[in-house]
DNA sequence: CAATGTGAACTATTTCACAGCG
DNA sequence: CGCTGTGAAATAGTTCACATTG
């Protein structure tokens, strides 16, 4: 492992942007969906609408990947679908393995966007015995002694962990140690892999508490009223200095500004 | 103009740059753990490896909140994780309802991140009626003709789309227009809201296409042969003007630099 | 003449590096 | 003396606006 270092600098690819790289699958659902209705072409203006970004960006994103439209006229549907699919990878076939298979994971399987794009579920993985051979989504699971010779066979090189948090790294060393290279985490920690590993996570109460954040902003704009309960830790003073300030809470720095009202829904 | 300026500067919320807001659950959730080990205090530089960003970035996100440090010493796990939980709204209650109770619903539902922060289920939603009273997670799934009185009687904010992609807008349209201002959407889709409401989306298949793309890169540093399968529509050109050029492909401007192959695969 | 492709301006985010405090 | 807090520099990403071209 050597890897000493944790950050990752890496992942900017071959001059596309990373940012960029995260909205061409987004174009290419909307491409996909044009297709399907037989449109031939599309401006930049239409398809962006389409995919919910503002045209000048897509038409920048576009331009990392090469001159593909027609000024005057637009892009052709069909070619760029299939530039997009090569660049994103997809003209190729991605057996991936579901490692976990509780609620989540047999979700994941049951996916159907999952099969759609050259991605195919090689495997189902659980940890627990009396899970194997059971069929989800119609594959049989398989256990984890499995692993090694299930990547090696199908050449995986993409992993889904869906296990709880607990496992996580476990699992991910594991993958990793048979030659996965990318890693898709939906438990909720912070994976450390070396270098060389990709790892992307989806995390739902992350995700939940960034609403939050938000829908307490709007809230406060109005109320200013405070009564909602609090289960959290009470705002134990990190006890200062001994004996200069007493307890005031926020007024040296910034700090929240004011009223952080906790609003609470009527 | 008097309105001049662009549609969404907002979500940019209360001097707190959202990649830092983004980033506040992640530090949350290390602090946490923290403070069931009883640690009591962390420096910048413990705490930025167990949330896997680097130690400058922290402490730049924290002086967005005020200054919670002490020098010399580093934060006081207990008083943070109060302060960061203030700040992200978990001190109060947030009640969401989840629509659509198939798989993935399920496996919300049963998630246990949900509860834990702020966060209650109050009511599982789906448009079967022969889901309708049917457990799920310890509570019965309502049919979606309650949603109103649901959203209503529980002053409900926050919403999770977990239906199949058709269905969603619907969904979406629906809950926005009793009250819901926040949506957390499973569904492969661009919903569309008005101003005011925030969407954020999880999409396993754009994150899956993302890892795809590095992963090809990872694998084009060696080889460069191209044998995959091809189930994408096949390279037709647009068909260029009538007879100026003729058949190269990317030779004016960027274009792929160098290496990404052909155009077409064999 | 409509719509792409793109330099240039602007905004956001990250990182550096160090002054200053406990 | 160690570690926070933060200006300032460096990068990354977005938007503007327009010359260019099919």
């Amino acid at each position: 492992m050597a890897t000493g270092r944790t950050h990752r600098p890496a992942t900017r690819s071959r001059g596309i942007p990373e940012a960029t790289v995260a909205r061409l699958p987004l174009y290419l659902r909307a491409l996909t969906a044009l297709s399907e209705r037989s449109v031939p072409t599309v401006s930049s203006e239409e398809l962006a609408a389409a995919a919910g970004v503002n045209s000048a960006k897509l038409r920048k994103d576009f331009s990392y990947l090469g001159s593909y439209g027609t000024r005057g006229v637009g892009y052709d549907v069909e070619y760029l679908v299939y530039q997009i699919s090569r660049e994103l990878g997809l003209t190729q076939d991605w057996p991936v393995v579901i490692v976990g298979i509780g609620n989540l994971g047999a979700a994941l399987a049951n996916y159907g966007g999952f099969a759609s794009r050259g991605f195919r579920v090689a495997a189902l993985i659980d940890a627990d015995p009396a899970m194997a051979g059971k069929p989800v989504a119609g594959i049989a699971v398989q256990h984890t002694d499995e692993l090694e010779k299930i990547i090696n066979d199908n050449g995986v090189s993409i992993g889904v962990i869906a296990t709880p948090a607990g496992a996580a790294q476990q699992v991910c060393d594991r993958l990793v140690s048979y030659g996965v290279t990318s890693i898709l985490n939906f438990a909720p920690t912070v994976l450390s892999v070396p270098e060389g590993v990709d790892v992307r996570k989806v995390d739902l109460s992350i995700e939940l508490q960034i609403l939050a954040f938000h829908e307490q902003r709007k809230a406060g704009e109005e109320a200013s009223s405070q009564d909602a309960a609090q289960p959290v830790a009470p705002p134990v003073r990190p006890a200062p200095a001994a004996g200069t300030e007493d307890g005031h809470d926020d007024s040296d720095r910034k700090g929240p500004d004011g009223d952080v009202p906790a609003v609470m829904p009527a």
